[in-house]
DNA sequence: TGCCTGGCTGGCACTGAGTGGCACGTTAGC
DNA sequence: GCTAACGTGCCACTCAGTGCCAGCCAGGCA
């Protein structure tokens, strides 16, 4: 169709652009809030038409939910690149390593990020919606993973659906911390609690 | 203050209003699709203005949304009603019957209600956001029902989490059998996937 | 009966999100 | 140099959602 060979760059420049405007929104974000950021703002501080803006992101939360698209297709590829040998339970707590190093890499706007979102009704709509896609993803790659028969798709679907379930209580527990509890042993424990062998918790 | 013995009365007419509207609104979606409704051609319909449309619901998400949450409520009601000496996933499986009950009592339009849901981006998200705050009361619900200590929150957490989870999981595949696989069958082995004597789907 | 008060409603105007269409500039290919 | 394609900016438009003010319709009171 066209000059296959130069579509690499321009796409390194798009992407290049897109994370500029990423750190610039996230800014605004976290310095005045969500709500009270406008679109056009954004666009001012970054330099760009508001039009521009909705051809790269499909609105304002987007920009801060995008990231975790990034993140959470990571953790899949991390799932499935463990042993098939390997305890399930064990390989799903595994997935979380690159969340964790993220939010290692920079504790504070982790929990920044994570306050923006759960006081923005709209943002914390959007990403649950992401979280929930992740759930998807993660079902079909536990089912293609250990092969399994379709009839226990379902079965599948709850372990991904848990699976989540324990990152949004671990990530909770964690920013209810203020970030002092250890991240990785809020997903041990968070896991650990789902396993068989786990004491339960009534009676 | 105000003559309270009136209250109840104006309140009740304030619900009636309200659910008028609800069934009115609903249908238009189901006719024409949430998207294409515009909040103009219901209040058309339903006989109000738009000002006061927006003092009886958020937004359009929330006519629909808006019912779950009483189902939530049901159901936590419902789990705290169960004997204490019961197993918990008992329990947790049991505070879905009044979903259960109202899916049954129409099945066809909770079919199309979930195919709504599903396909419109901003209602799918208000949903799964119901959805999180049903998690989160049902994680406080199990920490007092069974009186647990404040350190194993995390845990009820993740239980409440995982229970949802079910909840997710199951009405999705019962949806996607067009309603022909049998819901609490479908709930039924939901819940069990998480129970410690379950099978694990891994070696 | 007339007045007053409080809650509910409608109308109006405004901000801001999101979209479609068109024109311009830049770049790649001939 | 010409042209086709793509990215971008600008303009105009629809529609969601909100604040403000005016009117209506109770019930309470003299």
């Amino acid at each position: 169709m066209s000059p296959k060979a130069h579509e690499p760059l321009q796409q390194r420049m798009k992407d290049k652009m897109r994370s500029e405007v990423v750190e610039t929104t996230i800014g605004l974000f976290l310095d005045k809030g969500f709500d009270e950021t406008t679109v056009e703002e954004i666009c001012t501080a970054a330099g760009i038409s508001r039009r521009t803006f909705f051809r790269y992101f499909r609105g304002k939360e987007d920009v801060v939910v995008s990231r975790l698209s990034k993140l959470a297709e990571d953790g899949c590829h991390c799932f499935v690149e463990r042993p098939v040998d390997e305890d399930g339970w064990t390989g799903l707590r595994m997935s979380m390593t690159p969340f964790e190093e993220w939010a290692h890499g920079n504790p504070a706007r982790a929990l920044a990020l994570y306050h923006l979102i759960e006081d923005a009704p709209s943002l914390r709509a959007s990403y649950l919606d992401r979280v929930d896609r992740w759930r998807a993803s993660l079902a079909t790659v536990i089912s293609t993973k250990f092969d399994l028969d379709p009839r226990t798709d379902l079965e599948a679907a709850v372990i991904a659906a848990a699976s989540v379930g324990a990152y949004l209580a671990a990530t909770r527990a964690w920013a209810e911390s203020g970030g002092n509890d250890s991240l990785p042993g809020l997903f041990d424990r968070a896991f650990n609690a789902l396993r068989p062998e786990a004491p339960q918790l009534w009676g």
